[in-house]
DNA sequence: CGCTCGGTTGATGCACATCAAAGGCTGTGG
DNA sequence: CCACAGCCTTTGATGTGCATCAACCGAGCG
């Protein structure tokens, strides 16, 4: 499991991290340490991949820091994001159950990231064992088909608008739940919500330059920042 | 609960009938029963609807019979598909661990159809203890969100390849697991694909009747039958 | 210093939307 | 029993939003 440029570790300081999610947080210390038994903390450099399309599932992690983009390729060679997963949020579960599972999707890094890498086994035999864990997990999925289905939702309506949508939808994923600043919780390019959204970069980036012209919102580095909320919420359901 | 036109009727005979499906196939028949307590059959004609979006959820349902359709109006009054429930599935469990939980999406009948209602505190206090029920309800999430994942895939394949791609996974999705037919197992209207796929009534058109002209598929009081599978499945990767 | 990556702009074309009109079929009410 | 409304399907004419292709810029990096 230990590849070349990803640092690898034990579990030593991570469980106390692990308590601020709300994933776990009606369990005890020692119960926490059952749910991480063997497993391994993963660092990720920026578009290093976690996990491959079609390869062996025999791992699911938990996002520590950062944030994961899930995506796959089409015959033609364009990609097609279908998640972003953040801090809290446990990737492959999905598929743990089945036998002989395979990751429906790539999975890699948006800038700097951390997970802990746990065995399949484990999901099996300690949390799908235990009652409150699993109603989490369960939270997570629902949580994560509405996404998509809110996406769905969209599909008709003009490009603008679902721009708009989709970058409310991300700003709302954030921990922050202050709503001082209106900032997504990870970097984001126009390509990257071109291939969420099915769309072409051109057309993503004709939008979003007249946006910034207007003053809605503002790209450093790119971190989206909203200035203008309610210009994208009217733009939105437009 | 015992509305207008639908007949309602306490479970009498359709406890055996559960059994069929794999989400019971470990259960005896007294864990079915307390699984079914205080479940009420209801029988919907073509297009009545179940459950309304926005409405209190209190309840969810397994479907019996038929098939039945979720979706969603979005704000230019366009219907948009999320999902064809058939039977042995379950609708509205997703939600009902949230608190106070209302409908995402309208339930409407496809055809006669039939179901089991049930109250919202079983799932809580019975389906969500059975550690093999969770699993089988698991397993239906991960069904569904895959399902979307794959039609999220085509958005930018041609129109020909995404309706092809939907109409070869709902043949699959039938319990007739001999594939010496390929009919689709539930009447499907040219509106009903095109509010799945978000496009026009007269596009989905325009490609079938090709089809149909070619002897690909065929059309009868809105069940298709495939009669060349090959030819769908090119079309669908192209 | 050449490389890749992200962002940007403009010219052109096409796939699908839109609008309009019409026929069949079913259920429903006068 | 007929009239009527709603739904499903079909076809054609016309329009347009986004894709496609091409080119260029600046920043970071080995």
């Amino acid at each position: 499991m230990a590849k070349n440029s990803k640092g690898s570790d034990a579990l030593s300081g991570v469980l106390c991290e692990l308590r601020r999610f709300p994933l776990f947080e009606s369990h005890k210390q020692d119960e926490l340490e059952r749910f991480c038994l063997g497993g391994v903390v993963q660092v990720h450099r920026h578009r290093e991949a976690l996990f491959q399309h079609g390869a062996q599932a025999n791992h699911f992690a938990l996002v520590l820091g950062g944030a994961y983009k899930l995506y796959r390729m089409n015959p033609k060679g364009e990609d097609t994001i279908v998640y972003f997963a953040l801090p809290g949020d446990v990737i492959g579960a999905l598929i743990m159950p089945q036998t002989n599972p395979v990751y429906p999707v790539t999975v890699s890094a948006m800038g700097p990231s951390r997970i802990v890498l746990l065995p399949r086994d484990l999901y099996l035999k300690e949390w799908m064992q235990n009652e409150d864990l699993v109603q989490r997990v369960h939270g997570l999925f629902s949580e994560r088909l509405l996404t998509l289905q809110e996406q769905k939702l969209m599909l008709r309506a003009p490009l603008a608008s679902r721009i708009a949508s989709l970058i409310l939808q991300m700003d709302s994923m954030g921990d922050s739940f202050d709503k001082n600043e209106w900032v997504l919780p990870f970097p984001l390019t126009r390509k990257e919500i071109a291939d969420t959204l099915g769309v072409t970069v051109e057309s993503v980036i004709r939008v979003m330059s007249d946006w910034s012209s207007h003053g809605y919102v503002q790209t450093t580095d790119q971190v989206i920042r909203i200035l203008q909320p309610a210009a994208l919420v009217k733009l939105a359901q437009a």
